[in-house]
DNA sequence: ACATTATTTGAACATCGTTCAATAACCATG
DNA sequence: CATGGTTATTGAACGATGTTCAAATAATGT
């Protein structure tokens, strides 16, 4: 076969990435496999290892957008709220839906790690830090006397506990039952962080 | 070859689950291969495949012996420990020191999944709660006039955002660096917890 | 001594990520 | 219009993976 050209590079790297999304969301992330991608978009593994570094590479590029499309989301109704702890609120909720519907995609993006020594490509870095950002500013707004080196502490503190809820709950290494749920303790661990950063600030 | 009889099938699961640990160890879980465990014992793969079902057998073996030391060494720890602050401080750091000291061998643990469908087995099952529920024994002592349901959620939403920041850590997706560490902040959410847990107890 | 049984092997299979020479389609030039 | 150069695309090949199983061998029973 010699060139079609029907597609360009980069529209062969996003057909990639979506089929990738699609697999990673039918058959579950370890059914992710080269061939499997090439051949959803009509191409052969060849083609991919032209516009992909490795498979590690197709994996980094499918976190990277679900980690966008997760941050648009959240951006998208946090900004519908007023107050700070509202707007905390909502990024919980939303993160805990999104993981919950998309628990495979969502999975790959804290499970996957470039192989060992590399280090992490700039593209995840970049992102990694978002939702902790997020979290902070709400909290300053929360409390302004805060130093702010406080406040980025609380806001990882939170924002990883949220995340430990999640990660527990989704690979069902969580007894939930009865009056157990992700949400409630998610809010449980809310309650709790904000009340003690807001007595801290008295202390102040 | 034939029967050699040098070892029983026990004492060839525990010599692979010994192998196992240590590959996982030196280089990591992702190079940890039937053949190489079997190599390793002086065997080969037959063999392994005649004394467990499957490769995922063998990491649910090696994941069961993780937990069952870990929760040796928290039990041994915590015994030391006066109060049930104390004993919950404890637990979480030696949970901690084993995640950071063992990384590869703790995090086969939560991101190892029997294959789609089947089901969790029994093994991991009465493991999985071992530690939730030291958590919520403490805390009930901490505060005994609480009802049993809030006690557990309380517990589970602790040490699930414990396990949160660990694994955040461990895997590179928190930025630590200046003042920021796992320790502090584990301490910032057994803080905002435990108070959280007094104040509700107060209302009672 | 021989037959039976249990244990161990290693070759075989499909599939994986990855590479790369060969190929076929396009473009430009004469 | 043909012809040659360029380049996108292929598919076979490689080593390694989990898994299976007939064959081979060693221990045991008679």
């Amino acid at each position: 076969m010699g060139r079609r050209s029907e597609h360009s590079r980069d529209e062969i790297r996003k057909m990639a990435i979506d089929a990738s999304a699609k697999i990673v969301e039918t058959e579950g992330f370890k059914s992710l496999t080269a061939r499997k991608v090439a051949a959803k978009i009509g191409y052969t593994v060849g083609t991919l290892y032209h516009v992909f570094r490795n498979f590690d590479d197709i994996v980094i590029h499918l976190n990277a957008r679900t980690i966008d499309e997760m941050a648009v989301l959240i951006q998208k109704n946090v900004k519908k709220k007023r107050s700070a702890e509202a707007r905390i609120r909502t990024m919980a909720a939303v993160y805990v839906d999104f993981a919950t519907e998309h628990p495979d995609r969502w999975r790959l993006v804290f499970e996957h790690q470039a192989p060992r020594g590399l280090p992490t490509p700039e593209l995840m870095k970049v992102r990694r830090d978002v939702l902790f950002e997020m979290v902070a500013e709400n909290l300053r707004e929360l409390s302004p006397n805060h130093i702010s080196q406080e406040v980025d502490h609380t806001a990882t503190a939170l924002w990883s506990g949220i995340h430990g809820i999640c990660i527990l709950a989704l690979t069902g290494k969580l007894y939930l039952g009865g009056a157990f749920s992700m949400v409630k303790l998610i809010d449980t661990l809310i309650d709790s962080v904000l009340n003690e950063f807001r007595r801290t600030h008295a202390a102040d």
